[in-house]
DNA sequence: TACGAATGCGTAAGCGTTTACAAGGAAAGG
DNA sequence: CCTTTCCTTGTAAACGCTTACGCATTCGTA
């Protein structure tokens, strides 16, 4: 069944099918009419294979996720995903891992086929200059890339990211101003994000004078992300006689983990230990008492990437970094 | 740059570059090694949309995907990616929400992309005989389908699924030898598993002589889980003046719900409540205590999902119902 | 040495669309 | 009634690849 068929059966040429297909103004009603019954009768699907070699374009977008059982990025999926649906474009996914030689191959692979665009998942990028993502700048050349919680300063790069520094810096200064003065800072990657957290835990350390002091920043090695695990692991920072009266840290699951630490040693929280995570995802409210959380905004995100995408797709003028401001949520593990 | 820049240069016809780019045998080892390096130094990247046309095959797998940003259907998006490009497989993702309609679109969307085949997720499906699913029926007749978590007997239409039946009997049974005897059964869709699930839990109270009584089955309508909101929902279900000694669900994010309500109620967890939830997600560690859930092998399922499609794309025999078996994980949630 | 088979490679015909160009007809203007 | 213009439609040439078929060349064997 192909638009031989279509044309036959309506008493047209394949142009004028296709013309249809199309949407083309300069077809006549009548003719449109006829041909679009006979394809609903026929159940008629154009091959999308002999469009995309005509069109030059699949209506498709490429996401590269590192990971999409994060519940986080599987949040962000999700966003990305269904408006990007409503705008006509489907989604090829790549879920690659954070390794570098294996995102460039998920690259790759969504360049060959032909993706119109591709949106970076996870800030697994880094700064500018860094030269390990030279295959960004081979990309771009073909298409538009968008980076969401990343940062990459080259055409055809747009950048959609949350304001991390400021967030941790304000969640840090919210602690101190609540009598806290050991925060552990615990984080789990040193991605592009992971380390604007950092800067900002250590920036709003410094604002209120308080010296940064390195057994108090840790950095959650294992790559999942288990409860116990981490619970375990604060224990242990503990029990090296690290004293600390608060627990900010770069993810939720990190701070659930917290939470579980504080049960286990017997610590009362908000009273004898303050906990902050980031992301405000669903775990904050697993919690008792319920998590305070950094807001960073990943619906506003997520849309602003489709957006963006869709401007660029269009050849509209698009912001090359859009900034958006993370909230504190204040709830029952903080003071 | 296409294949006839790569022939020219390397000094050969299209066709041999053609079987280069397939492997194919029928190329002297001198030319093969030509070709590739021409191509490698050219970087050439061969067009999918004119291989999928001649090949009639994209190498692509749809996943249908009711909601990307449940945990657990995360976690199997993630599994089953894995698993296809391991096998050189990409995969179309296609988020439809649980509607019948848009799950119709959602599978037409994916043929049109020629799709190799497709993994319904999610169990949206209900029986053999239900008629809404004619068009399970078409899809199948082009393509290979793959249920995750569903059942439809019908050609070329393959179901892996876990025994949600007698998982669900069993941890019913449970409940009600450790002397529990008003088990609250709360669900949140009536799909195929989760009728199964709710068939399962009938079955358990029945196997021991215990009436099932309608005003312990309650439906949690909300399309979203939000814990707590399914904590002021059974709370509600208190105030009613029904009373339960055991709380037993369908997911765990219901369960996490429950131990909210327990809370509140100032009900002792698992003194005065148990609480059994379904999925053996990070959930039931991020409650305290934590909480016992039905582990519905997923990981398996999503592998088995996989190697069935493989196999029948290749061509070979494959069980046309693969059926894995739930276990109960206590916790400390139950006694 | 001669002949059939096997091997390596090229030619050309698809695959199912899109679209530039052209042509035919109707409407409009003189 | 003849031109001009606009609208609708058709013809045919891409798009970049795969592959059946056919032609040389080489190899093995009698």
């Amino acid at each position: 069944m192909n638009i031989y068929d279509i044309s036959e059966k309506a008493g047209v040429s394949i142009a004028t099918v296709s013309r249809v297909l199309n949407g083309s103004s300069r077809v006549s009603p009548k003719t449109r009419e006829r041909v679009l019954a006979v394809m609903a009768q026929q159940g008629y699907v154009p091959n999308a294979f002999a469009r995309g070699l005509g069109l030059k374009s699949m209506k498709t977008i490429g996401l590269l996720c590192p990971n999409a059982s994060d519940s986080y990025l599987a949040q962000a999926l999700s966003y990305l995903e269904r408006a990007f649906r409503g705008n006509g474009y489907d989604c090829l996914l790549c879920c690659t891992g954070k390794k570098l030689l294996d995102r460039t191959k998920g690259v790759e692979m969504l360049l060959s086929k032909h993706v119109d665009g591709i949106v970076l998942m996870g800030s697994t990028f880094v700064e500018e200059d860094d030269a390990g993502n030279n295959y960004l700048r081979c990309a771009a050349a073909q298409i538009p890339l968008v980076l969401l919680n990343g940062s990459f300063a080259f055409d055809n790069v747009y950048c959609v990211l949350c304001d991390d520094y400021h967030a941790t810096l304000e969640a840090t200064q919210s602690l101190l101003d609540s009598g806290r003065r050991n925060i552990l800072y615990l984080y789990h990657s040193s991605n592009f994000s992971g380390k604007k957290k950092l800067n900002g835990y250590k920036a709003g350390l410094q604002s209120r004078g308080i010296p940064v002091r390195d057994e108090l920043i840790r950095f959650y090695t294992e790559d999942k992300l288990n409860v116990p695990d981490v619970r375990d692991f604060i224990l242990a920072i503990d029990r090296e006689g690290v004293a600390f009266d608060a627990v900010l840290t770069s993810e939720d699951v990190l701070s659930v983990g917290a939470a579980k630490y504080a049960r286990v040693a017997n610590r009362s929280v908000p009273e004898s230990l303050s906990i902050i995570g980031y992301n405000n995802s669903n775990f904050c409210l697993c919690c008792e008492p319920e998590l305070t959380s950094v807001d960073n905004k990943l619906e506003s995100l997520c849309n602003q990437c489709v957006s963006t995408m869709l401007n660029v797709l269009a050849g509209q003028e698009s912001p090359q970094k859009s900034l958006f401001m993370g909230e504190l949520v204040k709830r029952g593990s903080t003071l």
